[in-house]
RNA sequence: GCUCCUGUAGUUCAAUGGAUAGAAUGUUGGCCUCCGAAGCCGAAGAUCCGGGUUCGACUCCCGGCGGGAGCACCA
């Protein structure tokens, strides 16, 4: 964009890229000098609702009650014009030629960012890069792994799976924008009890035409073959746990098994993660970590943590209410290795190895009591090791069910696969093209089905907070109205209809622009610098809706605007300040749905 | 039985202990001689029940009720 504010980085420090984290510092500045104390009081600077300001520090009310002598009482309204006072002195010029400052109700401070401000603010953070470098400081110099995805091989994926990839690769993105160096890993299920059902299928059960035909396929017909006959034979079921014991054992015909089904896994996996725009750094399975899990025993051992029960090595938790008596499992009593052996393996070489300062795993709720025993019996371990402890976090969601208010499923009662799932929300997304827009070549109508189609799946998943379920529904999340990926799309296509149209002699430069008037102009601008709050929220919870929150209210600010502001106008200062906002709107939602997964368009 | 998640307009979703609980959809009234009407502006409509903490509770605590899930060798 050629009306970029000269790049200087005193310039760019000067004008707070994240305003409330200034006033936030600011505050706490001016109550020490007023001589209150930091345990008591924080400032609790968050944004505002429009009527009041862009920006309330609320923290006054708190601090006049936990102030409070015993008979004598804090006024918090005398409380906030003090700090407020105190405020003012020591910023002087610099806080009050940009916003207005109030104290309103019992004791709030609002902040009310002036146009002029406004203005210079979305001079000067214009690029997507201005916008990474003011929220990268955040996480700088850290190291996260995110363990995501991670399917079973052997099976296809079906809805199940979606939302830990979806949910998980907005999650990398996200830490990446806040500067962290982030390792994303597949954790396949690869060594597992399926194995071992698989091995027994294939000696009991096996079609070698259809193995010929469609190899997947016949694994997972031979999966669910052996499945059903263990849940029917206790002897079938002893058969596949001692196939299972055979190949962690290393015997060659199971390994060499083993070893085809998972390739043409990952195969069939990567064109799935390809369409949704996912790239795994690593694929280090259950399997990865075999040699590693021995050590794992004798240092639970050696540390008092694992005991023999019932056969198997478990970990119990005296201290905790259910845990002391729910075992963990680390060995089978039949000696084979199981989940909570790899994770415990996974947690060490993920410290060692990457120097993780953080470790994130991405699930549904269910497995929530493996992974609290998980990190309570790592903590310990490590502790006992001397190994350093990475920051732990289990990202859960709930489950995606269907219009009927149950888990998603086929009709016949089949899981769903991710792969007709993607297929069918491009050609639901070609046909609505194919009406709005019948002109364009089908080639170009092709191309947009696939973002509008693939980009609506994911954005109705990342635009829920994540721990509840959710109802799928293609009419909704397709209907092109309300909070939906194109109704995004299309505010980012009628901006880049605007640029297209926009001749070279009227783009007269951003430094002709004078500050925002119309109310549409201010509530617009309002919201394109609320933009670093969004990301805090999002990224201090792990909760991506909050981008899509925000997106769509930026969205619908900017609809609101367009319908009422002409910007192609004759007067140059007033189509450089509307083409500012255009701009940066149409920036910040490319860089806002880029962390969404989703591909952004200039026509639909 | 114990534990976790979850109950907000008819429906689908928001709301870091803050000001008058926001949207969308559906119902309904307007707006294209104007940069893409896949749009915009307006109306009506909700915190499961009962206690408690707080200056202030959808939010926190206790007790119910409803939905989902987990609890010894699946992951």
């Amino acid at each position: 964009m050629r009306n970029r504010a000269p790049p200087r980085l005193s310039a760019w420090m000067d004008v707070w890229f994240d305003v409330a984290h200034h006033l936030e510092t600011a505050l706490k500045a001016a109550a020490a000098e007023l001589g209150w104390p930091a345990g008591s009081f924080t400032p609790d600077v968050r944004t505002a609702d429009p009527r009041f300001g862009d920006f309330q520090a609320n923290g006054v009310l708190s601090y006049a009650k936990a102030s409070a002598t015993p008979g004598t009482k804090q006024n918090p309204r005398a409380l906030a014009q003090a700090l407020m006072d105190a405020l003012l002195r020591r910023e002087g010029a610099a806080l009050t030629d940009r916003m207005t400052v109030s104290i309103a109700g019992p004791g709030f401070i609002n902040f009310a960012l002036k146009p002029s401000f406004l203005l210079t603010w979305l001079r000067t953070f214009d690029r997507e890069d201005d916008l990474r470098r003011g929220a990268g400081q955040r996480l700088a110099s850290q190291t996260w792994i995110v363990d995501y995805g991670s399917p079973n091989t052997a099976k296809q994926m079906h809805v199940g799976h979606i939302r830990s990839i979806i949910i998980g690769e907005a999650i990398c993105r996200l830490l990446e924008f806040c500067g962290a160096k982030v390792v994303r890993d597949n954790h396949l299920g690869d060594w597992g009890t399926q194995f071992g059902k698989i091995l027994y299928g294939y000696k009991h059960h096996l079609d070698r035409a259809a193995l010929e035909r469609d190899p997947l396929e016949e694994f997972e017909r031979l999966y669910k073959a052996a499945d059903a006959a263990c849940k029917e034979s206790p002897a079938a079921l002893e058969e596949a746990r001692l196939e299972l014991v055979r190949l962690q054992n290393g015997e060659a015909d199971a390994v060499s098994l083993w070893e085809r089904v998972n390739q043409l896994s990952i195969d069939t996996l990567n064109s799935i993660y390809a369409r949704l725009g996912v790239r795994y750094d690593h694929f280090l399975g259950e399997s990865f970590y075999r040699d590693r899990i021995e050590a794992v025993y004798r240092e639970l051992i050696g540390a008092g943590l694992a005991v023999e029960s019932e056969g198997a090595l478990v970990v119990f938790h005296p201290e905790h209410p259910r845990f002391a008596t729910q075992p963990f499992i680390v060995r089978k009593s039949d000696g084979a290795s199981n989940y909570a052996s790899t994770d415990l393996a996974t947690m060490a070489y993920r410290v060692e190895h990457f120097k993780a300062d953080g470790v994130i795993v991405v699930t549904d709720a269910r497995q929530n009591d493996h992974f609290e025993q998980l990190w309570l019996t790592t903590q310990k371990w490590f502790a006992h090791a001397g190994r350093r402890l990475p920051q732990f976090q289990h990202v859960t969601f709930g489950t995606i069910l269907g219009e009927d208010g149950k888990a998603i499923k086929t009709r016949s009662g089949d899981p769903i696969r991710l792969k007709a799932l993607l297929d069918e929300a491009e050609e639901r997304a070609f046909a609505v093209v194919t009406e709005k827009n019948a002109d364009l070549p089908e080639a170009k109508r092709r191309e947009i089905a696939r973002a509008v189609g693939i980009g609506a799946v994911i954005y109705a998943d990342l635009s829920q907070n994540r721990s509840s379920d959710y109802v799928f529904s293609w009419d909704k999340l397709l209907s092109l109205d309300g909070n939906t990926a194109p109704y995004l799309l299309y505010a980012c296509v009628r901006i880049a209809s605007i640029l297209r149209k926009l001749e070279p002699a009227q783009d007269v430069g951003a430094e002709n622009a004078t500050p925002f008037e119309t109310p549409e102009e201010i509530a617009l601008a309002r919201k394109l610098v609320a933009f670093p709050g969004a990301i805090d929220q999002a990224v201090s919870t792990l909760r991506p809706h909050f981008i899509s929150l925000y997106l769509y209210e930026l969205a619908g600010a900017f609809s609101s605007f367009y319908n009422a502001n002409r910007v192609l106008v004759d007067e140059p200062e007033v189509r450089a300040r509307r083409l500012v906002l255009c701009r940066r709107t149409l920036m910040t939602l490319q860089t806002g749905l880029h962390l969404l997964e989703i591909r952004t368009l200039d026509q639909m």
